[in-house]
DNA sequence: AGTCGATAGGTGCAATATCCACCTATGGTC
DNA sequence: GACCATAGGTGGATATTGCACCTATCGACT
């Protein structure tokens, strides 16, 4: 899910492949990550025409799919940008409220 | 998913039911929120020990099914503001490099 | 030549989650 | 009686997720 708008903002950055959009994943925060989403969400994006993707074989090693951001996608982008604002707001909001005011009992330790 | 930290904190803080805690989601920014899924939700805590339910009959109208948090319910709603901390981490990651420095090309009026 | 690990890109499938529509009931007002 | 707000659900199709597993390339080491 969130998955989805870190893709497309870091392909907005560099065009990179799967492999590599992994690693930077976990840079964001994503802890447990499967990498099968990862790449069944990137063709996912390139059926809906937010990505473009070509093999490079320039390098040593196996054959890179190589994506990038089509103007869909940086749109899309975008709009993720909305949600992730409204997801923030919710996430103060929850904050401002959480650490329940410690009013379990007036003398606890805690 | 997101239902459960925030029904959580607000039955930490009031004892409610489910029509109610519909209501106070929609202010924590919940916009399209479907409302079987929220008394789905909360049966589903239930059978975890994490909520605890009784029919309130005290007031006119339908009956309402009164929850409230039990001690292991608190425990898992510090879990989740973990995760939610986590969350927020990664929320001011994409910020920070969202808004793309305006770098496309140098002289363009964007 | 054989094996191992890092890199790279996947698939299968069961369990969950989500979404949309729909259903029951109470009590008040028109 | 009809309708609305309140209150609590269910059915079922679809989408997502998680976990395991599979293929292949290349370099290094044995």
């Amino acid at each position: 899910m969130w998955l989805q708008p870190f893709l497309l903002l870091s392909l907005d950055q560099w065009q990179s492949h799967g492999y590599e959009l992994i690693r930077r994943l976990s840079t964001f925060g994503f802890e447990t990550l499967d990498r099968g989403s990862v790449y069944r969400v990137l063709r996912q994006l390139e059926r809906d025409g937010l990505v473009e993707s070509g093999w490079d074989t320039s390098k040593d090693g196996p054959a890179r799919r190589l994506y990038s951001l089509t103007d869909a996608g940086r749109q899309y982008l975008n709009m993720w940008a909305g949600s992730l604002r409204v997801y923030q707001g919710m996430l103060d909001e929850f904050f401002k409220q959480y650490p329940p005011p410690t009013t379990r009992t007036p003398d606890s330790d805690e």
